[in-house]
DNA sequence: GTGGTCTAGACCACG
DNA sequence: GTGGTCTAGACCACA
């Protein structure tokens, strides 16, 4: 299963490693990858986004110790059967919150009106879609 | 001046000199401090936020570097002349969208209804005001 | 806080990480390191026993994410405050049960006396004390 | 020759192929599997603990490697000749000391009373024959 | 082919 | 001073 598409931002201020392991974390959540999925093996990953195998090996470590995944001896990484097929749009609220958050506090230091905000933000999700 | 209001979160990812940093970059950008405003000392501003004045300090000299800073000897810091008092929308929307592209990104791999998201980051905004 | 006596085989099939992490937890789970106590710095640690830094990173890490550690930020790792100042000898013997039950499926296939065994076993256990 | 029982553990962090050379070694030091005796076949020992053949192989190849098994062209694999019937009491004790010295270390580290460790060592003895 | 471990060394973030 | 991240590259273990 190599479809899965990852955005990694090398110049961001946070650890690749852990926007590896956030993206596939929403993507459990949201049930676009489901339990027996097979992950990208971790060379792959690495030539694909030109990061170090450690870097990928890393938050796969990551996701395995909180049980997300499992290692199959030789042939890879899956997710685990013990996780959840879908979270309720209740969770997967709480998961984006913090993200909402940063907007909020933002908004108001840039003393931005709230309607441009929404507005922008709008047009960027229907752009995205 | 100590009227200011800063939000300081020891237990966040993002390091304390960079949210002091980008949170006076906003209230510049928004007009909330003008030219010629005086900052707290750094040691008042350790003091308030239990924080070492190490990391205020780090958090004036970036600023101080990019111009947006003036060191008055033996006054303490002040907001540059340099700087524009206001900046316009388009230019304040430029400085939230990173937070906004990252909503995007994890409503898109949350599967979360945009309708939904706008919703909830509308009423946590109003909530704020 | 560098009294600590680490023991460290490099040619193990151990990894020396867990190495390093199954000791602290032995030592902790006596008593004999208990919460608030400083930990060797990386650097120190590495040194002390010739090997890599990212190895006994490793190690404080792995230890962190499960609770035993905390990161002071600056300062370096302690003994968290919410490990339980020494168990019970029943939950310790519980902790050396695989290391035991490895001795006993030995003793079988070598079809070696059980009385033997076990007099080896406490000469050995008397010249380590 | 199906009669051997051996213990295979997958989910271990001793791999497969040692838990299988290390129990046939055992075997052979103590007179239960002697010279001539046929092991099972790759096939049948890989479907019987549901592992990989190639793993079983691995096993075969090392101990074959060492001159402890010898490969009958179309028959399968046979205990060596030049395979001692059956090794002296103090030759099988030094087979069994790292997994003393193991129990020892971690004694030591939990600070466990060794007579609580030798009684214990005991009890599980006694259950095992 | 898979992932795991380790090294040497660089650079960053924090105090 | 502290730990964290990443790289490049080597070697091992497993299937």
């Amino acid at each position: 299963m190599d479809a899965l598409q990852f955005r990694i931002q090398p110049s961001s201020a946070e650890p690749i490693y852990r926007q590896i392991a956030d993206q596939l974390r929403r993507l459990v959540a949201s049930g676009q990858v489901t339990e027996g999925t097979m992950l990208p093996s971790v060379r792959d990953m690495a030539a694909a986004h030109v990061i170090n195998p450690m870097t990928v090996s890393k938050a796969y470590s990551l996701l395995e110790s909180e049980g997300m995944l499992e290692r199959l001896r030789g042939k890879g990484m899956v997710i685990s059967a013990q996780v959840r097929r879908s979270q309720p749009v209740t969770e997967r609220l709480r998961q984006i919150e913090p993200a909402l958050a940063a907007v909020v506090q933002q908004t108001h230091d840039l003393e931005l009106p709230t309607a441009t905000v929404l507005t922008h933000l709008q047009s960027m999700l229907e752009k995205d879609a």
